[in-house]
DNA sequence: AAATCTTTCAACCGCCTAAAG
DNA sequence: GCTTTAGGCGGTTGAAAGATT
C-alpha cells in the first residue's frame, strides 16, 4: 500500500516562507508539484503557487485600496461579474484573493447601499442621481467621469480613509511590515502571472545569483535586483519613483550589459493613475 | 475585565481546462 | 479517444483580531 505524502496545512511559518522565497528566487518554479520537495517543504505545490502568488510574490502593493482602485474594482465587476482574476489584471500588485476579500468584506456593501438609494430615488422622485459615479460605466468612461471628480487627488490620502464604514484591518499586515522587499512592479512576473496567465518564470536559468536577502535596506535590494535575479534575464521591470534615482545608474549598467534597453522606470504616481501594464510598459 | 458578536483575510476545497502520455 | 496530471479560478471556511455589550 503506498503510503500518501502528509501535507502540512494552514498557515505558513515564516520558515517557511524563507525556504520557499529563497527557493523560487534561486531556481523559479518551473513545475509547481517538486516546489515543495525542492525547497525542502511539507505543502503541496498548490499550496506553495498560493502562497507565493498572494503573498510572497514581489511587487504586491498590499495595505489600503485607494478610492480609485476600490472605483476600479466596482466598475470592473459591474462588467465582468465574479472574474477576480481579470478584474485584478487591471490593478497592478493586487491579487484576485485580496479583491474578493476586499468585496465580500466592503464593495459588496456600499454597492448593495447605493443600489439600495438609487432605486429609492428613482422610487420617490423618479430620477436617477448624478452625482454619483456611474459604475456601469466603462473603464475609458469611467477614468474620464472620474477626472471631474478629482479622485487621483485621493491617491495619497488613501492611507487615511475619512469613511467610517472603511474596514480598519486593510493596513499593512505585520509580516509585510517585518518585510524589507522593496515595493517594485515586476511587470515580467505581473505580465505572465496576470496578464496572461501563465507561469511567472519560465525556466531554471532565468534566476541568477541570490534571492532577496530580507535584511538588506531598500537600496541594497535594489541593487540586488539589478545585479542579482533580474538584472541578467528579466526586463520591464518597474521601478517606483523613489527608487528611480538609485536605479538610474544601475540602468546604464544594465542597458550595457544586456545590450538592449530593458528597464522602463515609471513615475511611482503612475502606477496608480492611468498605468495599464499591458500597453503602458515598453521598451526605451 | 470578560464575554459575545462581527469582521477580516489567509488558506483550503473542488471544479474546470489544457497538456501530456 | 481516454486517462492522468498540473495549473488556474471562484467559492467557502475558520482562526484571529477588533468591536461591542
Amino acid at each position: 500500500m503506498v503510503e500518501k505524502t502528509k501535507y502540512r496545512k494552514g498557515l505558513w511559518s515564516p520558515e517557511e516562507d524563507n525556504k520557499l522565497r529563497n527557493h523560487i528566487l534561486m531556481f523559479g518554479h518551473s513545475c509547481w508539484s517538486s516546489v515543495p520537495i525542492k525547497a525542502g517543504l511539507l505543502r503541496n505545490g498548490k499550496s506553495c503557487r498560493l502562497r507565493w502568488i498572494n503573498y510572497l510574490r514581489p511587487g504586491l502593493k498590499r495595505g489600503v485600496f485607494s478610492k480609485q482602485e476600490e472605483e476600479t474594482i466596482m466598475s470592473f465587476h459591474n462588467m465582468l461579474g465574479n472574474k477576480w482574476s481579470q478584474i485584478a489584471h487591471h490593478l497592478p500588485g493586487r491579487t484576485d484573493n485580496e479583491i474578493k476579500n476586499f468585496w465580500h468584506s466592503y464593495l459588496k456593501k456600499k454597492a448593495n447601499k447605493a443600489k439600495e438609494i438609487e432605486s429609492h430615488k428613482q422610487l420617490h422622485y423618479g430620477t436617477s442621481s448624478s452625482d454619483t459615479i456611474d459604475y456601469s460605466l466603462s473603464p475609458q468612461k469611467l477614468a474620464t467621469q472620474e477626472a471631474g471628480y478629482g479622485l487621483l487627488e485621493n491617491i495619497d490620502k488613501s492611507a487615511s480613509h475619512s469613511d467610517n464604514s472603511y474596514p480598519q484591518n486593510h493596513n499593512f499586515s505585520k509580516e509585510a511590515c517585518y518585510s524589507s522587499l522593496p515595493k517594485v512592479l515586476f511587470a515580467e512576473w505581473l505580465s505572465l502571472d496576470h496578464v496572461n496567465g501563465g507561469s511567472s518564470i519560465n525556466s531554471d536559468e532565468s534566476l541568477l545569483g541570490n534571492g532577496f536577502d530580507q535584511n538588506s535596506s531598500f537600496q541594497e535590494t535594489l541593487m540586488q535586483i539589478s545585479e542579482g535575479p533580474f538584472g541578467g534575464e528579466y526586463h520591464n521591470s518597474i521601478i517606483t519613483s523613489s527608487t528611480t534615482e538609485v536605479y538610474n545608474s544601475k540602468l546604464k549598467y544594465s542597458n550595457q550589459v544586456n545590450g538592449s534597453d530593458f528597464i522602463h522606470c515609471v513615475h511611482g504616481a503612475d502606477l496608480y493613475s492611468n498605468f495599464s501594464l499591458n500597453n503602458d510598459t515598453m521598451y526605451l
